[in-house]
DNA sequence: CTGTGTGAAGGCTTTCACAGCC
DNA sequence: GGCTGTGAAAGCCTTCACACAG
């Protein structure tokens, strides 16, 4: 699935990491930086930045270091970075209100274009910004609008429903919230994020 | 880190998800599961699954499969899930109150006990239940109440500070909403959510 | 001398494949 | 026959350590 080019997974992770790093010397007017200051600031040993980075190319000076500009330009070029993308989220709960009305998305390239959920005029605690539709309309949207990702914060029991829906509209990357394993086709892509998880991982490495 | 027994990180994360999906099973009255089947449904490979359960002993009937029951137990047990775990959240904003609010924590075994802002009378969006303190009774609270989890869901610029803060009060693990990498002690475990990420990671692998 | 680029080594995880038990 | 438990093999990723360029 990983297609593309050989740029292992964990890579492209980091990528992204380091991607947010540099905005931040863009932002402080730093134009040189080396695998060891970077490598500090996302968390990761210098060998390993600089590995990562070969998978770009070879465009550090050594003695010097990486340029600033540079290197964000080509990470970015690199991850497609540089147009907004379009996204839907299905589940217009508690979880999916706040993750509409989340900042973060915007200010990295993601624009929540639509809504969906099973009962669209509920009383919601918060205001959404954008339009939400009922679940029978997902079908003639996707076929209008091109969007590729979705977003699902609904409950775990219906999870499975929505992935097959959204799958047979032609979505093909899935964010997923809900504590739910998804049986999907092998060509479509899903990242699970399981907040209960989460914890419970954390909870289990620090019990001396 | 990893402390405790040798059991792999990784292998920590699944036996999670396999808890969950023995859920389903209890509540459907299924009471033996072969690891094809149970692999399925947690999206691995059946070897994986065995050779993950081998780190709890063995217990599997040969030509049979697994005793659901005896499985969750064991599971539960060593992960530690069996006791209700108070934790506390810093940033109460949109992300923050909608997490405040979600269901899964209390379903899994994990208890908001209190919340920290800057601002803690500010308007939210959302009827929050639980008190909402400001950032200056952390140390305070802390000191009052036996809490060794907290989750971070302030602004990127103040993580640093607020991770400090919490470390300093004796938190010892940090679930990490903020799109910014923490420096933070050596004994001191972090588990990073970053939305922003995951959907990047998303966007890139589904470009054909 | 500073700091990159990179084969080689090492470590960790997954997968295979089959012996062994029910 | 069915399915687990598990060494061994394979694959993947990280780290080392040093040649090399500025």
């Amino acid at each position: 699935m990983p297609s593309k080019t050989n740029i292992p997974r964990k890579s492209i992770y980091r990528l992204s990491v380091y991607s947010r790093c540099l905005n931040r010397l863009l932002d402080n007017h730093v134009d040189t930086v080396s695998s060891e200051t970077l490598a500090k600031a996302a968390g990761v040993k210098p060998a390993q930045l600089r590995k990562d980075l070969t998978y770009l190319g070879n465009f550090g000076r050594r003695g010097l270091g990486y340029n600033v500009a540079e290197l964000w330009q080509r990470i970015n070029t690199m991850m497609g970075t540089n147009r907004l993308l379009p996204v839907i989220l299905v589940g217009a709960g508690n979880l999916g209100s706040a993750l509409i009305s989340y900042q973060g998305f915007a200010k990295e390239g993601f624009e929540i274009v639509a809504a969906f959920d099973s009962e669209p005029e509920r009383r919601r605690s918060r205001h959404v910004a954008i339009p939400v539709y009922d679940m029978g309309r997902l079908g003639a949207f996707l076929r209008s609008n091109k969007v590729r990702l979705a977003i699902i914060t609904v409950p775990a029991e219906v999870a499975q429903e929505v992935a097959n829906r959204l799958v047979n509209a032609g979505i093909q990357g899935i964010l997923n919230f809900s504590p739910q394993v998804l049986q999907v086709p092998a060509h479509i892509m899903v990242n699970n994020v399981n907040l209960a998880i989460e914890l419970e991982n954390l909870a289990y490495f620090i019990r001396q």
